[in-house]
DNA sequence: CGGATATGTACACGGTCGTTTACCTAGGAC
DNA sequence: GTCCTAGGTAAACGACCGTGTACATATCCG
């Protein structure tokens, strides 16, 4: 029976599926962690906005930095390396620009590049499942060189369009920046090849 | 006299001198919040780090938040505007590698961006005393959009060396990406020119 | 010399946070 | 049907933080 007055009753009970819950705090912190930041993001807030007990998240995560890191696990970049490279350049901008939360796991690390603890697990991520990867599949020559160029751009690109916007970057002038960022993509993608 | 047992005496009595204590707060405060960032930078830890007491922190600057803006203001990025044209791109990778402290400014900004109300002053700071007296000195044609790109180019760069790591920026291969930005600079720099 | 005031000190308030504890109960095992 | 445990809830703890207040005193002006 559920009752309008709190203070009678005890709350509805809460349909228990563990998978779900666990599924539910985890995309609650993806979103908050990579609009917010790690400090600025309670584990309060990403129970509520996950529809659960706060306590939940110490049960399921251990801890908020637990909770982090497993938002960190669940990224996966390596559909970036079926891309054909000829086309790497447009492909990748087109992948940034249209699909608004694609820049997401990026912005969650820089955000929350602050926190200590954090910061280490972003690092690790960010060499272990991107830059080592991204080395091996542009290949020689010198393709970690050009790999720390690539994410010298991108981290560049999104820092300037989402962190610290540039207000230039509108209309026809991000059109061009646009088309400035493919092209040096692309260039570093075909270094030293034909 | 200075006693051991704190309990029984006064603190020494700490020279008094505005301007000293104003700016000994403002310094602390630079290397704390283009360290750690806006949110884990404390007015106790900036005090103690001044070797001030940290009430003194709010007589002079009225809150956090107007401390951080009194660092931002302090800010003075004009003698790149002095530098010689055709030089452009080596002498300001020179400035960035070779000062160890250059990068300051910009990582506090980027360490604090989480701080909705620091990073609002971060963004204005950036658009009115970077972005647009940049796109005003790269002048015709298209300044904001070449600004834009130096800034992409920049922030990616110091993104990628000290906030972010990457492992692969070090020895060889960070001389190699350091000629890699100095070029890419000075073509913007160049772009339209004969 | 004797106040007046700018400067510095000590401390507590209210709030938020991550975490832990103690308890409840739905739902499957038998 | 009964137990038992995984899943969920409520509340509190201790720590930290930004800020405000009440008080002390060095320094300077008259």
């Amino acid at each position: 029976m559920y009752i309008s007055d709190p203070s009678e009753t005890k709350r509805p009970a809460r349909q228990r599926d563990a998978e779900r819950t666990r599924a539910a705090i985890l995309a609650a912190a993806r979103t908050l962690f990579s609009t917010r930041g790690y400090a600025h993001t309670g584990v309060r807030e990403v129970a509520d906005l996950a529809g659960v007990n706060s306590a939940l998240v110490g049960r399921y995560f251990g801890s908020k930095l637990g909770l982090f890191r497993a938002t960190l696990e669940e990224l996966d970049i390596t559909p970036m390396f079926q891309l054909e490279r000829h086309r790497f350049g447009v492909t990748m901008v087109a992948v940034f620009f249209d699909s608004p939360d694609a820049p997401g796991p990026l912005a969650m690390m820089l955000l929350s590049a602050a926190d200590p603890e954090a910061h280490a697990a972003s690092v690790e991520f960010l060499h272990k499942k991107v830059l080592i990867p991204l080395a091996r599949w542009l290949g020689p020559p010198d393709g970690e060189g050009r790999a720390a160029k690539l994410s010298i751009l991108w981290n560049g690109f999104l820092t300037s369009w989402k962190l610290l916007p540039l207000p230039a970057l509108t209309g026809a002038r991000l059109a061009s920046v646009r088309r400035w960022l493919e092209a040096e993509t692309q260039a570093i993608v075909d270094e030293g090849k034909a």
